[in-house]
RNA sequence: GGGCGAGUGGUGGAAUGGCAGACACGAAGGACUUAAAAUCCUUUGACCUUAAACGGUUGUGUGGGUUCGACUCCCACCUCGCCCACCA
């Protein structure tokens, strides 16, 4: 009879269905199982997936589906990150309106998330773009804004002069426009921005409590954050007398100030130069270093330049009198926007001094040498003993610092400060497709939140697209004129929308509740569910989603809507798919599409050389030439399974005692078993699920050669029930992995689906154990000869036969044993002169 | 410039102080076939020795160190990738 042949096209689909039929990912909120939130950072619907993308999803299904089998109740939710600037620019392109666009992607890739196998509770399925989500994330923003969470402020964007709209940083491309090429401008608008910068030093006290996270991504935010601790000291404008707070780490070198330097966004710049001869000459130039943009002026390369003020200050500590100047590469967003200059000691500084002919005063000297300033090539930033600086000479300047910061304070000249780089959200997009802001001007009233009553803010369908002009939202009035909520006069609506990191800070609450109409989340669930136990997704994320999502819950907590501080209690990140030496991408062109491969080879086959590929925190290069390999091996598997279809029904099911099997068959159980462990191992601790895959391949490749027959006598029998068992052992195993083809064949061998409603195989303590081990033998660290010892021989047995290794003799025949160097279960090394 | 990773056969990778190259891919040879595909078997880091087997030497980016023993730990350097970047 010929056997069946792995028709995986037909086997997907069946259980594909099946398990939608049984609900296998319906997650049953009322169950007293312990609960397990596995979640994938859900996907952009930029069009289709590839192969790449798929890797993200495919591990958390990995994930999901062996806690199902351990007996976890698993939420295992998906939605769409479905706001954003690609669906706006395809309408600018192709005339799609941006709710058509994202739908048509949304629906393709539910599609081929299906295909894969990944299973998902659909029915929490979230679309951020949704009124019935982004009325909630408007509601967040109100909570915010309630209290002092939101805040406005004027802010530099992009902007093209000749497009005469904002351009978002991915759309500056060298400095120019990337549609039209001419040169960006900054431009001041006002602004709405989120306080993530209250939360600072909490969020990176609670990186602490993130013990699941990899160190690389913590370490990552926490230099985001940046933490510095410094003092803020008060220079004194010269005239005036009026106080001009500067920030530095380095309070030692302030004996060392020959200038100090200005941001030029500074206000103090305009008062003080009005009507000063050089007003003209500083406001130009003050205009140039401001359109410089970002960009460029942070550019590695960039030309310090500056211009002086005209103006000098005064140092507090020795009241002497140094030239303010104003500097491009002074940033207003950091410390207080002003600088002391210290050539001597600051390589920035030094160069500025350099350009500009500003005196370097050297106060402090490396131990046992002397600087000149008229000599020095460079800064010295090392440590040393200070020098030129009054009562301080001859400190370290290590204690210096503390020192020179108390005599500041002591004085009231100045106050020790801790910075943070960490700057607000600003979260203002002057674009359509986005969360609308709640907010309404009354020319009376002033700015007034929408009362919740009143949410959604909606978007209005009806609107052109063009590659001109300020955010298209402006141009409705239907939408823009509205009355105000307080007084009711005629009022306009706030015409910008929400950054997408604000819809994506807070989906995995949403998830918990997705119909409820009256509320974003229910606290109650929120509080049993979260942390996140398992969050899964790409490195490219550590710092920005992870941070604001962080924030987020922070401000939630701490609002009392819920009891959770931090929203992800793992994280694990996984490595990019290369491809030609680049990033799997449709801009690369170098994407491998998963249709194809399915087609081929089938889903079971992609997601098995996906997680074959290597260990899934590293990247990994992708090969097409490496998938029938994977093809290959579940064939394999196939065929050794349908050939005894008609004889696992016929023989019992009594325990197999290991005792009694013959050799051969005790190998592999006993091999059944260590791989067991090894594969349980590789769940619960590194994820190498390659490695684990490989201990699979090499039990198969031995049951291979355990020449199994159908059984016909009682011998026969009972090797055969070992065969059974090991190749039950692989479905279990195998079935987080390549599910579809599990099923089947686990169907095939007599049992009813679904394999997900067993548990997961435990090992036999006693049966891991080997009987015997075999011991390397080295002569001086190289190896000379193997032997094979019973586990347990004592280490005087041991020395006893390998001293009468044959081979062993003949390397140390006249020589003398130094000594002997035994690992138990290991290894010998006999060390001879 | 700062931070974080990574460098192992023709390729993806394995080994985290103890036999380097597990498991795959690819390649070469063979079996089956009218033929091809599929499948199965054998070989496969390099070099030396040998009729063959056995054997030997060498080998994990470079240079040092620790150790009986180093891909693994320490120091210095080189190269590549990612993230950030004039942060006072």
């Amino acid at each position: 009879m010929a056997q069946r042949e792995y028709n995986f096209t037909d086997i997907e689909t069946k259980w594909q269905g099946y398990w939608e039929g049984c609900c296998l990912f319906h997650t049953d909120d009322s169950k007293k199982k312990d609960k397990f939130y596995c979640l994938v950072m859900f996907p952009y619907p930029s069009g289709t997936l590839h192969v790449g993308h798929g890797r993200n999803y495919i591990i958390g299904d990995v994930v999901a589906r062996y806690k199902i089998m351990k007996g976890y109740n698993v939420l295992s939710p998906i939605g769409w990150d479905a706001f954003g600037l690609p669906a706006e620019n395809a309408a600018i392109k192709g005339g799609t309106h941006p709710a058509a666009w994202t739908h048509k992607n949304i629906k393709a890739m539910k599609h081929q998330l299906r295909r894969w196998g990944v299973g998902y509770d659909w029915d929490r399925e979230v679309t951020s773009c949704n009124p019935d989500y982004y009325k909630w994330t408007q509601w967040i923003f109100l909570k915010l804004y309630e209290n002092d969470l939101a805040y406005k402020k004027k802010a530099a964007v992009n902007w093209c002069p000749s497009c005469s709209t904002v351009l978002a940083n991915e759309q500056v491309v060298d400095g120019c426009c990337e549609r039209c090429d001419s040169p960006v401008r900054q431009r001041d608008l006002v602004q709405w921005f989120f306080r993530i910068s209250d939360y600072a030093q909490k969020l990176l006290d609670d990186l602490s409590l993130l013990e699941g996270w990899p160190e690389r991504v913590k370490t990552m935010q926490a230099n985001w954050i940046g933490r510095s601790e410094g003092v803020r000291i008060d220079f004194r404008l010269e005239g005036s007398g009026e106080i001009l707070p500067c920030f530095t780490t380095r309070p030692d070198t302030l004996y060392g100030v020959t200038f100090v330097s200005l941001a030029p966004e500074h206000p103090v710049i305009e008062q003080l130069v009005t009507g000063s001869p050089c007003e003209g000459e500083v406001m130009a130039f003050v205009e140039r270093a401001r359109n410089q943009g970002m960009v460029e002026r942070t550019a590695e390369d960039a030309v310090k330049e500056g211009i002086f003020t005209g103006t000098y200050v005064i140092n507090p500590v020795n009241n002497t009198k140094v030239p303010l100047w104003i500097g491009n590469y002074v940033l207003m967003e950091y410390g207080t926007g002003a600088v002391m200059g210290v050539p001597a000691h600051d390589q920035r500084d030094f160069l500025f001094s350099k350009k500009y002919h500003l005196p370097v005063k050297a106060v402090i000297q490396p131990e046992g040498e002397s600087l000149y300033a008229e000599t020095m090539k460079e800064a010295f930033t090392g440590e040393g003993v200070q020098v030129n600086s009054e009562a301080f000479n001859g400190m370290l300047n290590t204690r210096a610092m503390v020192a020179i910061a108390e005599h500041l304070e002591m004085k009231g000249l100045g106050k020790r400060t801790v910075t943070y780089r960490l700057r607000d959200w600003l979260i203002s997009r002057q674009r359509y497709w986005g969360a609308p802001i709640p907010i309404i001007y009354c020319e009376t009233c002033g700015t007034v939140p929408v009362p919740e009553s009143q949410l959604p803010v909606l978007l209005p369908e009806e609107i052109e697209f063009l590659p001109q002009g300020m955010n298209p939202l402006a141009k409705i009035d239907s939408f823009v004129n509205t009355t105000c909520p307080k007084c009711a006069a005629p009022a306009k609506r706030e015409v910008d929308t929400m950054d997408t990191f604000v819809d994506s800070s807070w989906y995995f609450l949403r998830y918990l509740s997705p119909k409820d109409n009256n509320q974003p989340f229910d606290k109650k669930k929120v509080n049993e569910w979260l942390p996140v136990d398992q969050y899964i997704g790409g490195v490219e994320h550590a710092i920005l989603h992870l941070l604001y999502s962080r924030f987020i819950t922070k401000a939630l907590y701490d609002l009392d809507f819920i009891g959770c501080k931090e929203p992800f209690h793992h994280l694990f990140t996984q490595g990019m798919i290369i491809k030609n030496g680049a990033k799997m991408s449709k801009s690369k062109g170098n994407v491998v599409s998963p249709e194809v491969l399915i087609e081929k080879y089938g889903a079971d086959t992609q997601r098995l050389y996906t997680l074959f590929i290597g260990p899934p925190q590293k990247d990994a290069e992708w090969n097409d030439r490496g998938v029938p390999g994977a093809h290959r091996f579940l064939n394999r598997l196939w065929q050794k399974v349908v050939e005894f279809e008609e004889s696992y029904a016929k023989v019992g099911r009594t325990q197999i005692d290991m005792q009694k099997l013959p050799p051969k068959a005790k190998a592999i159980y006993r091999q059944t078993n260590q791989t067991i462990k090894k594969i349980t191992d590789d769940l619960d601790t590194s994820w190498h699920f390659n490695t684990a895959i490989a201990s699979i391949m090499e039990l198969l490749n031995n049951i291979d050669s355990f020449k199994v027959v159908a059984p016909r006598n009682t011998g026969e029998e009972l090797e055969f029930r070992v065969f059974r068992y090991s190749m039950e052992t692989i479905l279990l195993l195998m079935a987080p992995f390549v599910p579809h083809i599990c099923e089947e064949l686990w169907e095939a061998m007599g049992h009813k689906p679904s394999i997900f409603h067993n548990k997961w195989p435990e090992y036999d303590k006693d049966a891991i154990q080997e009987e015997e081990v075999e011991i390397v033998i080295q002569v001086n660290s190289k190896v000379r000869s193997h032997i094979s010892v019973p586990v347990d021989i004592s280490d005087k047995k041991l020395k006893e036969c390998v001293m009468k290794d044959e081979r062993v003799i003949s390397y140390i025949e006249g020589k003398t044993v130094v000594k002997t160097i035994i690992i138990p279960k290991k290894l010998v090394n006999i060390v001879v002169k």
